[in-house]
DNA sequence: GCCGTTTTCGGCCCGACTGTTTTCAGTCG
């Protein structure tokens, strides 16, 4: 799959080309290109052996011609040329906040300044102030903005942001200035990382609002502060921007924040071609305001049907909302029970009973116990003799309650070779087995490749748990080929997890996506180490939905006899 | 450079904030 690289090449032309001072339209064309391409649900080389490259929105005849030399070559004579023309090092130039085209182009006109490390010279002998529209301020800005840029703040992960923006929204509601406060931008899409924290409020006091906000104790620096709208930079990690407008502004205004930008733009263009106008204020017909009570209202009126925030990414989700095909996405409410958590049997904060009842609290009706196995030392892992009195314990619990129905599991080690780490003997007994790496991660794609697939044709082994080995921000994914992992899986009806741990989300959107196209069944688990981490399911819910996941496809929403039968009858197979 | 349920040519989303400027360009959301 080189959808990846295809896409580099066309954002590193239209880079270039802005600053070199094209067009703009031509720049967005390129742009828009390379967007299409990510968000393509196959090989950029599937639709090029077809023939049908121009099917891609925003691939027209000559950016047809460029995939096809880039796919040849690895690379096309265009930007060949553009990278002769204009030094690549402005290009991270325009990683500095405040520094855009325009900038990179004048410094290097004018002062020949190629790269980062010049900007900073430059900025330090104050001589970017000599420069036509450039002041003392901006000269500042830039250093302090290269500082910033150096220290390379990266992406926050989606469960570290959301409970910062959780408590940014409460101080907001509590200073009683606002009508409404609700979480936007790519949190509330359910990305697994996000560059910012978007928050979009109602009220009548906008500037007090603003003034609340810039003076929380979390601010470390007021970076933007205008009436209606302020960004800050927040302490220890995380930016955070405030929106506010009015009740009657406020579902156009969600609708804006929460964006994509992508998905702003098509809408916008929708509503254009039907003869009104759609900003943050509202949507108009001439002077005239339609009246909007909900983001709904709007997209009835562009024709849409209402476009879950999770699926808006202009992937499809337009044309398919235009057609009235939606699919209906799993929701919280849906999943019947947990199939991945751990108790003080190993390194879990709770017991079994404990566990049950914050289970019976969600309302689960069945929960599997699944701890880890022995070659896990640093969780004092189970071995065949304590997981079979594990085992008896969670069928004692069974016989004295019946809600949630408890299921006797394990999550057991694959280990280096693909063997398991228990007795298979044992194993089969069990009501549900989850098999995991949690070690010799670093296996070439060939072994690790091979040793999941020997995992996986065990047949006592139902679940791959957490797929990939990723830990958000700490650990890359082991190198695997994930194509043949969810082939085998799926021939053999074995079930991939989506782990809804905040720190694994494992497998993620674009993996998830992956295991659909090839027929996979699912199931979302929180891998909770206490009641608390039962909560993580909203997680691994909304990575779910951003994949286009309907409840039928993950097997924690079907009721119980159906999910008993289906892990009974697929391990006699 | 792409594209069309008004168009195959003439459009391409729309607005806030900052710094620099006496009226707006650049950058960003
Ligand atoms: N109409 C329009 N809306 C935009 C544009 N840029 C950003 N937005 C809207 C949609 C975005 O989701 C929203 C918040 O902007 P952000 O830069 O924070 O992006 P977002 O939260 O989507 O992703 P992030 O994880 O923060 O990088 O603002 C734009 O150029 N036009
Ligand atoms: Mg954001
Ligand atoms: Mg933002
Ligand atoms: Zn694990």
């Amino acid at each position: 799959m080189r959808n990846h690289e295809v896409a580099w090449v066309f954002q590193r032309i239209a880079d270039l080309l802005e600053i070199k001072g094209a067009p703009s339209y031509k720049v967005r064309a390129y742009r828009r290109a390379a967007h299409s391409i990510l968000a393509l649900p196959r090989p950029v080389e599937d639709y090029h052996a077809e023939g049908r490259l121009t099917e891609i929105p925003g691939v027209g005849k000559a950016l047809a011609g460029k995939i096809d030399e880039i796919l040849a070559s690895g690379t096309c004579r265009l930007l060949k040329e553009l990278e002769e023309e204009v030094p690549p090092g402005l290009l991270e130039m325009l990683e500095v906040p405040g520094v855009g085209a325009k900038t990179a182009a004048l410094v290097y006109r004018q002062l020949g300044i190629t790269d980062l490390d010049g900007l900073e010279r430059a900025a330090r002998d104050h001589r970017l102030r000599t420069l036509p529209g450039m002041g003392g301020k901006k000269e500042s800005n830039i250093l302090h903005g290269i500082a910033l840029v150096r220290r390379r703040p990266d992406r926050l992960p989606l469960g570290v942001a959301r409970s910062l923006a959780e408590s940014i929204r409460e101080a907001l509601v509590r200073s009683g200035l606002a009508e409404r406060v609700e979480i936007a931008g790519s949190l509330r899409r359910w990305r697994e990382t996000v560059g910012d924290i978007d928050l979009v409020a109602a009220s009548p006091h906008p500037e007090q609002l603003v003034e609340v906000f810039t003076a929380l104790p979390i601010c470390e620096e007021v970076i933007e502060k205008g009436p209606t709208r302020a960004r800050i930079r927040c302490r220890p990690v995380g930016q955070v921007d405030l929106r506010v407008v009015s009740g009657d502004e406020f579902p156009c205004a969600l609708l804006y924040l929460t964006g994509s930008k992508e998905h702003n733009l098509r809408l916008r263009s929708l509503a254009q071609r039907k003869g009104l106008k759609l900003n943050e204020y509202g949507l108009f017909r001439g002077g005239e305001r339609l009246a909007i009570a909900c983001e709904a209202d709007v997209y009835e009126a562009l024709g849409l049907q209402w476009i879950p925030p999770e699926l808006r990414e202009d992937a499809g989700e337009i044309e398919a909302a235009l057609r009235g095909e939606l699919p209906r996405l799993i929701e919280l409410d849906d999943i019947k029970g947990d199939l991945h958590v751990h108790t003080t049997w190993t390194d879990g904060t709770a017991d079994i009973l404990e566990m049950a009842g914050a289970a019976a609290e969600l309302g689960y009706s069945y929960l599997a116990i699944c701890d880890h196995s022995k070659s896990l030392t640093v969780a004092v892992g189970l071995d065949e003799k304590r997981l079979l009195e594990q085992k008896a314990a969670v069928e004692r619990y069974r016989k004295r309650s019946t809600e949630p129905y408890l299921l006797a599991g394990v999550e057991v080690d694959i280990l280096a070779d693909g063997t398991l780490d228990l007795e298979e003997s044992v194993l089969a007994g069990l009501d549900v087995v989850c098999a995991s790496v949690h070690r010799a991660f670093r296996q070439s794609r060939e072994d690790m490749t091979a040793r999941l697939l020997r995992a996986l044709r065990s047949p006592v082994v139902r679940v791959l748990g957490h797929p990939t080995g990723r830990l958000l921000g700490t650990r890359e994914s082991c190198d695997i080929d994930l194509e043949a992992v969810m082939e085998a899986a799926a021939a053999e009806g074995k079930i991939l997890e989506v782990n809804a741990s905040p720190e694994r989300l494992d497998l993620n959107d674009a993996g998830i996506r992956m295991a659909k196209a090839k027929g996979c069944l699912l199931a979302i688990n929180t891998d909770a180490h206490g009641p608390a981490g039962l909560r993580d399911m909203r997680y691994g819910v909304g990575i779910a939905r951003r994949a286009g996941v309907t409840p039928d496809m993950v097997i924690n929403t079907w009721p119980l006899d159906r999910l008993l039968a289906y892990l009974r009858s697929a391990a006699n197979t």
